[in-house]
DNA sequence: TTTTAATCTTGACATTGTTAAGATAGGAGG
DNA sequence: CCTCCTATCTTAACAATGTCAAGATTAAAA
């Protein structure tokens, strides 16, 4: 079915990059058909591997989806940062980092699902998803100081707080089809302009 | 083993209300374990019952999980409206709604997660889920309603999808304690002003 | 070329969800 | 009271899954 790499023309016993494959593919289920839906034999299988292969590269099942997540992290900090970047005001910025975050989730509703997921609450055992989750929140930080200069610290959390609420809550809600008979969930402009309009409580 | 199950006081052949005790055993892992870790041969061992029983109540497991979840619906709504009893002006109360949503989310964390879980996104076949959830959203229309006399209804759903976001987002981002480094998640009033502050742009 | 460590395979085990076929009990109708 | 019926429960089994152990294979270092 699959080709193999590049290299060689038929099977190699070394598969090359065994770990990036399986990232691959666990992620292809993972936007196809859920993180639940992660088998990881058939993980296996899909990069011609057997089932025993995938533990050389990670600890268990729950370090692949963990790859993936931080993967998607990556994915979405870019994201973001490529919609802020036509901001000409420190505002729209902020909001546009908004509207790219709910543009991400609504783009790739499962693979949201999985970084936000129940899978890595508690376990912060994976230092790079650690990682890329914390660099996601970065951009919102740095915009919110930009859009309130001259604000003390907490005053800035506070804002950071409540501008990713609104917006995490707005994502989640509409990956799950809740705000449907509310909103017209298609119209991101109406979240940009709830945005902007929490900073001016920000200034009170 | 398999002996001397002949109690005559409590556990006879037939149960008497198994489907019941299974909802309440299978909750007890939900909120100590979390939805992932629940068993369906386990639940039925804690209701001391062989693992094929629960099949004569529940259609797989996750009708039992589904139950959970409209189970705990139902008193996530009995909460908010408790909490919001005590409002006198029609602000407090949809205040106050935000804050019960939270405190839920607060004080049941691995239920509320299996509520919102990824779980049943798509599957809108139990009609009970359906109802307990659907439910759980009248009282913020109300509230919202009487805050704003006069006002349409898109502007009312506007604000609706506002201040359901703003307060889910919240609830989930500290129920994955990813807001601590950020404000004081047990300041439950922070939130309230959010809220309440909210209301003004659904003014303007 | 020889050795070594990394990589991959086969085989197995325990656990899980689920179904099939039989056992048991409480109630309806005689 | 007795018989039959149906819902309920049990035991037994199946397939799929995550995971590990032991051996095979290969790339690269020596």
């Amino acid at each position: 079915m699959t080709v193999n790499k590049k290299k060689k023309p038929l099977t190699t016993y070394h598969h090359g990059d065994l770990r990036a494959a399986l990232i691959g593919e666990a992620r292809k289920v993972v936007e196809q058909e859920g993180p639940d839906a992660v088998s990881l034999r058939a993980v296996a299988k899909a990069a011609s591997v057997s089932q025993a292969a995938p533990y050389h590269h990670f600890k268990d099942k729950h370090a692949i989806l963990s790859a993936v997540a931080a993967q998607g992290f990556r994915e979405f900090t870019k994201t973001i940062l490529v919609r802020a970047a036509s901001a000409k005001t420190a505002r729209d910025k902020l909001s546009l980092l908004g509207v790219g975050y709910i543009e991400f989730a609504v783009a790739h509703p499962l693979l949201f699902r999985l970084m936000q997921g129940p899978t890595f609450q508690s376990t912060n055992s994976d230092a790079e998803l650690a990682q890329a989750r914390a660099e996601s929140v970065t951009p919102l930080i740095e915009a919110v100081t930009e859009c309130l200069p001259g604000a003390d610290e907490k005053q800035i959390k506070t804002v950071c707080a409540g501008a990713w609420s609104i917006v995490h809550g707005a994502a989640v809600l509409c990956n799950d089809n809740r705000l449907g008979s509310l909103i017209d969930t298609s119209d991101a402009n109406a979240v940009g302009h709830l945005i902007t309009s929490l900073l001016d409580i920000g200034h009170t």
